[in-house]
DNA sequence: TATTAGCACTCTACTTGAATGAGTGCTAAC
DNA sequence: GTTAGCACTCATTCAAGTAGAGTGCTAATA
C-alpha cells in the first residue's frame, strides 16, 4: 500500500484538526472538512489505511484518530508552508530592552514565550575559540588587585585578588607585562599548570605574594563560563492537556528550571544550511527524557563567523509548526540583524 | 472563652498532625495522641471550643478540623521550639562551588530547595550605598575601549567602548585622571548629567570623540544592576496535593520563573533582630497574591555592615515550621560566617 | 462538675450500573 | 470505487447506593 494522493489530504486534515483542536478526529468530522467531498465511510477506509501506515493513531477502539510521530514528521518534512507571523511588534519590545546582549537573549526567551504560548530555551552565544586578547591588573586599594582578563568576543571577566601585603607599583607592572607576554593570543584551553609554573618562575623573587596573584589570575582565566541558558514560559506546558500530567509536567518544568540537561539539546549539531538552522524534534526524537511528548523547535542564530547560539521552543506534538518555523525564520534573520548592527 | 492549657496542648496536636499528614485531623486521631489522655468526645468538644476561638477549621461538617491561619500564626509565634537541622551535608555542599558569591547564592536556593523540598528565593544584597570606588578606561585595541569601574563592596561593572577613530594613550591617561577626580567617592545617584557635563568641558579639546566615551562610562555608571533574584525548586510546590490545583500552581510557578512580583516579597522591612530577622507570612499575610495558599518564611544574611540579602522559602502552609526556622537559622550563622571569612 | 460512652446524624469518597454518544469496522447495495 | 446502514466498542456521565470517618448531643459515670 502507499501513500496516493488523497490519503496524504486526509492526513494532512487529520493533523490540521488536531492542532487546533487536541482531541482525536473522527471520520465524520474529516468528511465535512474543506474540498474533499467523501463520506465518513470512505475516510474510515482510508483512515484505516493510514493507520495501518503508520501515520495515525487509534488511542482506543472508539475514539478518533490522532497524529503519531511519524504523521507529524510528514507534516513537518512536506506539509507545511510556513506561516508567517508579525514580528513586528515582536521587534520593537526586543530593540527597548536590548542593552547587554544578555537581557537581549532574556527578552527574546521571554517574548517568544508570550507571543507562541510554548516554553522557550535561548543559549548565549558559544565562541569556539576563546583566545586571550587582553590582561590586565590593576590596583584598587593597598590590598586589593582587580584582573581583568578580555577574550576574543570580547567577553570581559574580571576577578578580585585580596593579598596579605601591599604591592608596590612596580612589581604590578612587571606582571602585567609578563602576563600579556605568556597569555596574548592563547586559547583558553591552551593555559595549563606548566604554564603558570613558568611564569611564577620568571616572576621569582619580586615577593611571596607574586605567586598567589599568578594563581588567582589562572584561576579566573580557566573559569568555564560556559554558555548561559535562559528560559521562559516554563507554566505555559500546563496549559496544554495532553502535557499537564502532575508527574510528567513537573519534570519537564524542573528540566526548565534545572537547565542542566538542556545542554544536550542545545549544543546539537549546529548548522546553518538553507533553513536559518532550524529543526524538529518529534516525540522520542528529542534528545531529553522529559520531553518524550513533546515537540521541540530550534533555530540557530549567528553573531559573528563561527559564533552561534540557539534558540528552541517547546510546546505539545500538536503545535502550530507553521507559525512556530515561521516565527523563528523572522526572529533568527531579525537576531542576525541586530548582532550586524551592534559590531 | 479563653484558651486555657488543655486547649493549647490540643491546638498543638492537630497542627503538628495536619503538618505530617495533610489530612484534616480528627477527635480520634488526637485522643490517641501523646500525652494526654482524653476521650474522643472530650477532644471533641474542646475542638468546638477551639473552633469557635477560630484556631481550626472545618472543611465540612463531617471532616476533621485543620489549623486556620490563626492556628498557624499562634503556633509559630508561641508553640514552636526551634528544631535544628543537619547543616554539615549542607555546608559542605556550599563550600564546593562557592567561587564567586553570585554561585554561592545559587547554590544556596538549590541546597535549600533539595533538603526542604520547598521551593526557595534568595536575592543579592542590597548595598544602600554605591560608591564609586575606582574607574579605569583601557585601551583593548585601536578602536576598542574598555571601561571598568569599581563600586564600594567591589561590585565591578565593564562596558566596551567601540570608537570610530584610535586614540591616543594620552589622552587615555588624561581621561582617566578627568574621570576618578570627577568620580570617585561619590554615590551613584550623585552622578547626573550636569556632572557629565561638566567633565565634557574639562576634556574639551582632545578629540570629538571624548564626548561619546564619557557618555558611556555615565550609562555604564548608571546602569542599575538591581539586586538579582535567584529561586530553586519550584517544581516542589507540585508535590503539595493542597497546592497542585493546575491554576493556582501554574501561577505560583510563573511567579517564581518571572522574579519581578518576589521582590515585594524580599524587600520587605530588613532587620537583623535576635530572631537573625526571620520572618514568617501565614496565607493572606504575604504581599503576593499568588502565595495566598502558602507559607513563606524570610531570613536576612549580613555580608557586612548596612549590606543585607534575604532567603526565602515558599511552601504549604502546613509546611515544617520548626525545621524550616532551624534551619534557615543556621544557614543565616553559616552565611554569615563565610563571608565574614572572605572579607 | 468534668469526663466519657453511646448513638443518631452528616457528609465525602467510592463503587456500581445504566444511559449516552462518538466513532469504528464490516457488509451489502449502488 | 463509493456509500448507506447497522452492529459493536468503549469512554464519559450521571444517579443511586454504600461504607466510613467524624461530628454533636445526651445521658450516664466518677
Amino acid at each position: 500500500m502507499q501513500l496516493d494522493e488523497r490519503k496524504i489530504k486526509i492526513l494532512k486534515a487529520i493533523i490540521q484538526n488536531y492542532l487546533e483542536t487536541g482531541e482525536p478526529v473522527g471520520s465524520r468530522t474529516i468528511s465535512k472538512y474543506g474540498d474533499l467531498n467523501l463520506s465518513s465511510a470512505t475516510i474510515r477506509n482510508e483512515m484505516a489505511d493510514l493507520e495501518e501506515l503508520g501515520y495515525i493513531i487509534q488511542p482506543h477502539t472508539s475514539a478518533g484518530r490522532i497524529p503519531s510521530d511519524k504523521g507529524y514528521r510528514l507534516y513537518v518534512d512536506t506539509m507545511m508552508q510556513d506561516k508567517v507571523m508579525e514580528v513586528e511588534e515582536m521587534k520593537e519590545m526586543l530593540v527597548q530592552k536590548a542593552d547587554k546582549m544578555e537581557n537581549l537573549l532574556k527578552q527574546v526567551a521571554k517574548v517568544l514565550a508570550v507571543n507562541t504560548n510554548y516554553a522557550t530555551v535561548v543559549t548565549t552565544p558559544k565562541y569556539r575559540t576563546k583566545k586571550v586578547k587582553f590582561i590586565q591588573l590593576t590596583e584598587v586599594d593597598e590590598t586589593q588587585l582587580l584582573a581583568i582578563i578580555v577574550l576574543e568576543g570580547n567577553i570581559v571577566k574580571n576577578k578580585m585578588i585580596t593579598v596579605a601585603e601591599p604591592i608596590e607599583k612596580e612589581v604590578i607592572l612587571k606582571l602585567n607585562i609578563i602576563l600579556n607576554t605568556f597569555l596574548t593570543g592563547l586559547d583558553l584551553s591552551e593555559i595549563n599548570l606548566g604554564l603558570i609554573q613558568k611564569m611564577k618562575e620568571q616572576a621569582a623573587g619580586y615577593t611571596t605574594v607574586v605567586s598567589d596573584i599568578l594563581d588567582a589570575v589562572a584561576q579566573a582565566v580557566s573559569e568555564e563560563d560556559d554558555v548561559q541558558i535562559f528560559t521562559s514560559g516554563a507554566t505555559n506546558i500546563l496549559k496544554y492537556p495532553e502535557l499537564n500530567d502532575t508527574e510528567k509536567a513537573s519534570e519537564l518544568i524542573y528540566t526548565l528550571e534545572e537547565k542542566k540537561q538542556l545542554n544536550e539539546l542545545m549544543e546539537n549539531e549546529i548548522e546553518k544550511g538553507e533553513n536559518k538552522g532550524i529543526q524538529v524534534y518529534i516525540g522520542d526524537e528529542t534528545p531529553v527524557e522529559s520531553m518524550k511528548d513533546c515537540a521541540v523547535v530550534t533555530a540557530t542564530y549567528q553573531i559573528e563567523e563561527g559564533v552561534y547560539g540557539k534558540v528552541g521552543i517547546i510546546g505539545p506534538k500538536r503545535m502550530d509548526y507553521e507559525k512556530v518555523v515561521g516565527t523563528l525564520q523572522n526572529l533568527m534573520t531579525e537576531l542576525d540583524q541586530i548582532f550586524k548592527e551592534k559590531k
